[in-house]
DNA sequence: CTAGCAGGGTGGAGTTACTCCAGGTCAAGC
DNA sequence: GCTTGACCTGGAGTAACTCCACCCTGCTAG
């Protein structure tokens, strides 16, 4: 499987899968002959996970040690471990976006109060 | 109100508010005699209003023109177009985070499996 | 058979939104 | 009078892309 496939079938652009390359969080890719990256399916596998980290903010640095933690055996517990921080800081996105979304209603419903008073030229106003 | 207190009280940090200020989203923010950030309720309203967005990630483009228009009359429908927009954004997010939780919820029974399984030496292996 | 194009590759610059730091000012406390 | 602390400025550094110019190669159309 070539880039632009592994792109579209992971949700990452082709330029961020070979940046996240450079940054180590592929150490088993392959070259296929002609110097082009083959992507198997555990590759893309990878990705997607990536993607799904990425999307909640997941640091690039805490992806690659938990890559590097998985080529090591016995490092399920720390693995775990970060996964299960990651879990947490879910937690405290949702209470940002639970946050957000009260102002944005209490605003909203002002515009909406202000353009309802406005169309009846006088209403007890 | 000075800037360590606006920084404790809208959450953002002090470096963060000079930024922003440079980025035009405080206008209207007065100096003291002594050249001092003088920050009045309504500078506090807003920098509390820019935490949340950004806590979101609403682009500060999209925040600087936000406070732009909120200068202006008339702009009451541009406004909450702004607001509704971001709305949007956040059932995304929402979306986001449901699916990372999906696949850390997994991975992580994963993990337990295997140490449940490690514990007792020989259960059906 | 060559011209052009699509799709890969590289290195490097640009962007966003901070974050940190050096160096300077000034009021207050000892 | 001197130090301390909070403020100021301008500028460098960082994260995670994103975009760009430029190169190579295989394929197809003319």
């Amino acid at each position: 499987m070539k880039i632009s496939e592994a792109a579209a079938q992971s949700g990452l652009s082709v330029d961020t899968i070979r940046f996240y390359e450079r940054a180590g969080l592929l150490p088993r890719l392959h070259r296929g002959a002609d110097g082009h990256r083959v992507f198997t399916p555990t590759d893309l596998r990878w990705l997607r996970m990536f993607e799904r980290l990425r999307a909640t903010h997941m640091p690039l640095k805490v992806i690659q040690s938990y890559v590097e933690l998985s080529r090591e055996p016995d490092s399920a517990l720390e693995r775990r471990a970060i996964l299960e921080a990651h879990r947490a800081e879910l937690d405290t996105q949702q209470a940002q976006i639970d946050a957000c979304r009260e102002l944005l209603d209490e605003k909203i419903r002002h515009y909406d109060g202000l353009t309802t008073l406005a169309k009846p030229p006088k209403k007890a106003g």
